[in-house]
DNA sequence: ATGAAAATCACATGATCATGTGAGTGGCCA
DNA sequence: TGGCCACTCACATGATCATGTGATTTTCAT
């Protein structure tokens, strides 16, 4: 019997310029496991991809600057699709006001095309992974950042409480609802009851989800 | 409302030396949320409290060098038990057969009592993400091990397969069972055939604690 | 060549999880 | 003091997972 459907990833790359196109071909080729890449060179056509698509793609690459819609436009409309496929920006210029609007809109990471290839894919893996690569030339932007109101947004955006975060960590640990409710002295309904809040503002829908979101984000260990 | 059952996680050390039960005391009290260490200080003691314990304790402790029973026993018992549970061997002198014995009987870790203090909190906090903390001492003999048969052993002993790794992975993504079946190209009945034998092989019974165990192991990243 | 293990599927069933709705208590802050 | 939120519980139901049994094919090492 052979299958349809072949195995490995898919990544879908929102990138007018043919040279980078290529580029990020050969990224991926070294990545390991299989990836398919696939192309759209406007905004218009990453929603024509959107919409067609019958699996989410695994990963999502944003280049900010596409002459038609503003690759911002593009991850909002990713991240409602898809709230959990991770988006990445890659731009050639750093700006601090476009770095916070990605975010905003959903993106997961922030890199720079000029960086080493080997950084690129170093990046990759680190946001499949759940993590939020930052290349380092914004990264020192993000210090400076941490106190003023911006991200203090970001931050409230994730917001477990510690019964919550008690959960988690529980569950983190391979403990069934049953055993959680056990040890933290509530009721197995009560352990739903949380676990519905935090799936809710989390935006996941399982507990391997929620326990990465939560690690991403340093809620829990 | 007032609850019988109190928050936070208990834990057993088998220890006889009084000095060391006192010393155990405060390091777990400096380890954050709420622990209750118990100890005992025979073999015999300690086969009583598993008797008699309702429920599984999060954490054990054991001094290899009891007066009555060999601690490698305390371990095979604890292990046959509660397999779950994270056992780790808190000694005085190192021994390279001691070390691999327990591993053997199913220790999760090997300490020396004579590290730093904050060394230890932070073994038994690596113990408790499901990773196995070696005191650097011996983690240099384990180094000179790989390659020879008795490590070769224990390997297999997690012997993951790469398909079977292919669906850990992607549930450790946050992938549903129907999700990995169509990243995989194969069917629902078939991912269910493999969690069940990856479940046999590491001893576990949900994904949680799975994906824990094969990260430990490195047999996913 | 024979056995072992991996990989694939089917069928079945009980356990656990995910999700919705509703509701009571208590704390904190404007 | 009124509203927001955390925390707790109950009841209910469909989805998903966990587990057992059994079977076929391929591959690989003995």
């Amino acid at each position: 019997m052979n299958h349809p459907i072949p195995p490995g990833q898919s990544a879908l790359m929102v990138e007018d310029e043919s040279f980078y196109q290529d580029y990020f071909k050969e990224v991926f080729s070294s990545m390991g496991s299989q990836w398919s890449l696939d192309f759209a060179d406007t905004g218009a056509a990453a929603d024509d991809y959107l919409a067609r698509c019958q699996a989410p793609p695994d990963l999502v690459l944003v280049d900010l600057g596409l002459p038609d819609t503003s690759g911002l436009e593009v991850i909002k409309r990713v991240y409602q699709q898809f709230s959990q496929t991770p988006i990445i920006v890659m731009t050639t210029f750093s700006s601090e006001e476009s770095f916070i609007s990605a975010i905003r809109a959903g993106a997961s990471g922030y890199l720079l095309k000029s960086e080493p290839a080997q950084n690129l894919v170093a990046g990759l893996q680190q946001v499949l992974q759940g993590n939020y690569p930052v290349s380092p030339s914004l990264a020192r932007y993000l210090f400076r950042l941490s106190g003023s109101p911006v991200l203090k947004e970001s931050n409230t955006a994730i917001h477990i409480s510690p019964r919550e975060a008690d959960l988690l960590s529980a569950l983190a640990k391979g403990l069934s609802f049953a055993q959680c409710a056990e040890a933290m002295g509530i009721s197995l309904n009560t352990v739903q009851s949380h676990i519905r809040n935090v799936y809710r503002k989390l935006n996941v829908s399982n507990q391997t989800q929620a326990i990465n979101k939560a690690r991403a984000a340093g809620a829990i260990t």
